[in-house]
DNA sequence: CGGTTATGTATAG
DNA sequence: TATACCTAACCGC
């Protein structure tokens, strides 16, 4: 259940502890076999990640395309050098969980453990171990066609290079809802149900209003919102929206923010709006749950 | 233990 | 618009 954020984190993760290492890899349930072995003791050679889809790279040009859907997730394990680079921060997110490694005495890193559950793949150097259940795609693909996803999607606010402007046309080109429009990879690439409500809320923008209609320096600062609420979410590993000044509980760090007072409007169905107190609404959009508040994002 | 829910997308009609 | 996909956490009984 990962937006952007988790992925360019595990794109990272793995960039981090497996770039250049010979990978030995498996699929324990077995509906990625035939893959697995195409890539079993393959170097990783690259890791990358645009919006919600994740790339590894291997030596002989094979590319493994990983997307998480509604429900997949990597957990991460091994030796200390390989915590140390996993665990900072939050013990336990959404879309990459770990497991804490019992080194009760600084023990050498025995191998991963024995998969539990359905796992898809698990890739395993000799420092540690990656795996990934319950994706809605696992696929090795080449480097065009990798390539060719990335053409389609729309600017990554994670990625510096991406242009706002691209963003800005890509909305207005259409009179589609901003809040049909923000879901839509090929419009912008990584934000999904929490960062599209949260980010509309702090734009003051009315998820029904047409793109078309949005204001060129409205889009603007939406997509300069995103940024910064995306590489903040990437930082701490969670998706945290509220200024300290909005929230009910004592002002903390991002591990203290209890998630009660993480957002404006996501889950907040029936709560006080944090700025003007009318009650939080939820309607469906796209096949989705929309929270926003009717007042401060009137039409 | 069973039902519900989820930060997503593809495909059918 | 509806449904399938396919996994685990959570909640109420």
């Amino acid at each position: 259940m990962p937006e952007g954020h988790s992925i360019h984190r595990i794109a990272r993760q793995f960039a981090s502890v497996f770039a250049g290492e010979a990978l030995r890899v498996s699929s324990p349930q077995g509906r990625f076999a035939a893959g697995a072995e195409r890539l079993d003791g393959g170097v990783l050679t690259g890791a990358r990640a645009h919006g919600k889809q994740l790339f590894l790279e291997f030596h002989n040009e094979l590319v493994l395309r990983v997307h998480l859907g509604l429900y997949g997730a990597w957990s991460f394990g091994g030796d200390s050098r390989f915590q140390g680079a996993s665990s900072i921060g939050a013990p336990r997110r959404i879309g990459e969980r770990e497991t804490a490694h019992d080194d009760g005495a600084a023990s050498v890193y025995a191998g991963p453990p024995p998969p539990v559950g359905a796992v898809r793949v698990r890739l395993a150097s000799a420092h540690g171990w990656a795996d990934l259940r319950g994706p809605t795609a696992c696929e090795l693909i080449t480097g065009a066609e990798r390539d060719a996803i990335i053409a389609k999607l729309g600017p990554d606010p994670l990625d510096p290079g991406s242009d706002p402007g691209e963003f800005v046309a890509r909305v207005q080109r259409k009179r589609t809802a901003v809040g049909l429009s923000l879901m839509n990879q090929e419009v912008i690439a990584g934000v999904g149900n929490v960062y599209r409500a949260e980010a509309l809320f702090r734009g003051r923008v009315y998820p029904w209003l047409p793109g078309a209609a949005l204001r060129d320096d409205d889009a603007a600062a939406l997509w300069e919102d995103l940024v910064f609420l995306m590489n903040d979410g990437v930082r701490a590993g969670r998706i945290i929206t509220t200024a300290p000044s909005h929230r009910e509980g004592p002002a903390g760090t991002d591990s203290g923010v209890p998630v009660e007072d993480a957002h404006y409007v996501y889950k907040r169905t029936g709560l006080a709006c944090r700025i003007c107190g009318t009650m939080v609404a939820m309607a469906e959009m796209g096949a989705r749950k929309l929270y926003w508040c009717p007042s401060c994002q009137a039409a």
